[in-house]
DNA sequence: GTCTTAAATAACTATAAGGTTATACAACTG
DNA sequence: CAGTTGTATAACCTTATAGTTATTTAAGAC
């Protein structure tokens, strides 16, 4: 079913796994920004923010353009759309999964009712 | 405001990042299962899968219990639905921020309009 | 041209991830 | 008890990740 968009999940997940780089994405929710802006509330050189932004690319997440020296980086939604999508498949599955389970017990509890009002009857 | 769970979330996206782990987890939506019944379809040894159920189990996406010596898994849906809700809340943030961007657009074509037809106005 | 600013790249280090095989442990079976 | 099955752990290897500093490239400003 997925196996297309396989890598690219991959690539969308490992991405998001680093708390630097969903730092950077909430900013990017607020808008464009450049390297630098996104770089300075991090305690870290510009080259690491410039390798974050490199996976968030190669992800699919963001993209970049030119603005003389600047690389404004923006938000690409539709990879983030694509990763929500994948879980939210699943979720209703297991849902399913879990109202079954749900009917099931409420079943066997209506069997045990059953069970004690018989044992009762004959109690009698 | 996702500060306290920020950890959970690393380890979730972390999880989620691998498609072998991602296929357990698309089994295990079916029911229960156990480890050696989780490494059937893949070409892969034994304890390369009990790592990856470890990951998963650390993630908090699944949990284990024992039935002699199996030990089943199956899905903790609560963490997948936290993982679920922060794609989801700045997907909405960054969907409002693209509807903003499209009302400008449609702004900036609405200014194009009135300038040329002030030009045509003035041509005739 | 030279100087400055913004960002990328190179080279390196340390740690983590994902796999292997071999071994150990835990629980049932006879 | 010994044997078998299911799973976990240990030790190891290779590659990827996340950071560093130093350097280079790209574009503007003077």
């Amino acid at each position: 079913m997925h196996t297309v968009v396989s890598s690219r999940l991959d690539a969308t997940f490992a991405a998001l796994a680093d708390p630097t780089r969903r730092a950077i994405l909430a900013r990017l929710a607020t808008g464009e920004a450049s390297v630098s802006e996104l770089a300075k509330p991090f305690a870290m050189s510009q080259p690491a923010i410039s390798k974050h932004l490199k996976v968030l690319e190669y992800a699919g997440l963001i993209s970049r353009s030119r603005d003389a020296q600047r690389r404004p980086c923006r938000l690409e939604p539709q990879t983030l759309a694509d990763a929500s999508g994948w879980l939210d498949h699943y979720r209703e599955v297991w849902e399913q999964n879990f109202a079954r389970l749900d009917a099931l017990l409420d079943e066997m509890k209506a069997q045990e009712r059953k069970k004690r009002a018989r044992k009762k009857a004959r109690a009698k």
